[in-house]
DNA sequence: AAATTTGGTTGCAAGGTGCAACCGATGGCC
DNA sequence: GGCCATCGGTTGCACCTTGCAACCAAATTT
């Protein structure tokens, strides 16, 4: 049977689950985030299938995600580059990462800020005057209790 | 032909998504920490098909994100809990939350912290001194050079 | 004890995944 | 301009996964 589509779900988590809940297409925005920006960079960068390659592509651009743009040297093969929306999708990259450092091996790559060099603040939540927050000390309320 | 598997690669997000990658893998993380614990409250809550269900549950508990717990009412059923790791899942829940919010419709749902009940600061990466950092002000780089 | 709920398993149809072969258009080189 | 390699796919095929419904044994309720 077809796979069910979460689309139009209410739940945000699942409208975003439609783009992101595969893995390839979240290496592809990996890479996309790296530098690749052909066709035949992602190929090669990941090793996935032609076939699947080209239908994730054209999800990921029918989704918002990556849009495909002509190169600057006029070349007549375009590219394909993370949208503004695409772009938020670093930080549930990092999440991601980080819970995969988290659990076993050193930690071999680093964030840091650019001024500085130095390493960012952990990604966790911060209450207002900058304690940081483990996950019972949060709650998700709905957004009018809180106006 | 089989589906690729990422358990070995590399990269830590490769690796996360073995666990992650999959929609319905992260609905089912999401609805235990909406406090769903017993195979049909997983069932109907999400309206998976039970076999589907079945194989993505051990699945989650093979990789250590949940575990079987005899409930203390002293059931006979056990019930699914979110191990340690699997709770480290929240930040990318809540990533992937807020992307999804992000684009689109209102934030119907606000995380506050518990003590003050105040929205915490969104989801980020932050300098030492406290500035919000954009996906360009930062950059990754090998643990080595840092130290 | 009988009926119901729970937590699955099984069988099936249809769609998705991975691989390799093929193919037209582009670009590089002489 | 002509030749050849590369690029960005498409196609065909075998196997796997997904979703649905039917079934079932053990636990729970009545």
């Amino acid at each position: 049977m077809k796979r069910k589509s979460f689309e139009t779900d209410e739940c945000p988590v699942a409208r975003s689950l439609e783009a992101v809940g595969d893995a390839w297409s979240m290496l592809i925005v990996r890479q996309a985030f790296a530098g690749d920006r052909r066709f035949g960079e992602f190929q090669t960068s990941l090793g996935v299938a032609k076939n699947i390659l080209t239908v994730r592509l054209r999800k990921l651009v029918a989704l918002g995600v990556l849009e495909q743009v002509t190169p600057e040297n006029g070349g007549a093969y375009h590219e394909y580059a993370l949208t503004e929306k695409g772009r938020g999708l670093y930080l549930v990259l990092m999440a991601i990462r980080q819970w995969g450092e988290g659990c076993g091996g050193p930690a071999d790559w680093v964030l840091v800020d650019r001024r500085d060099r130095k390493p960012v603040m952990p990604l966790a939540f911060y209450a207002h005057d900058g304690r940081e927050l483990s996950v019972n000390d949060t709650e998700l309320i709905p957004a009018e209790e809180v106006r």
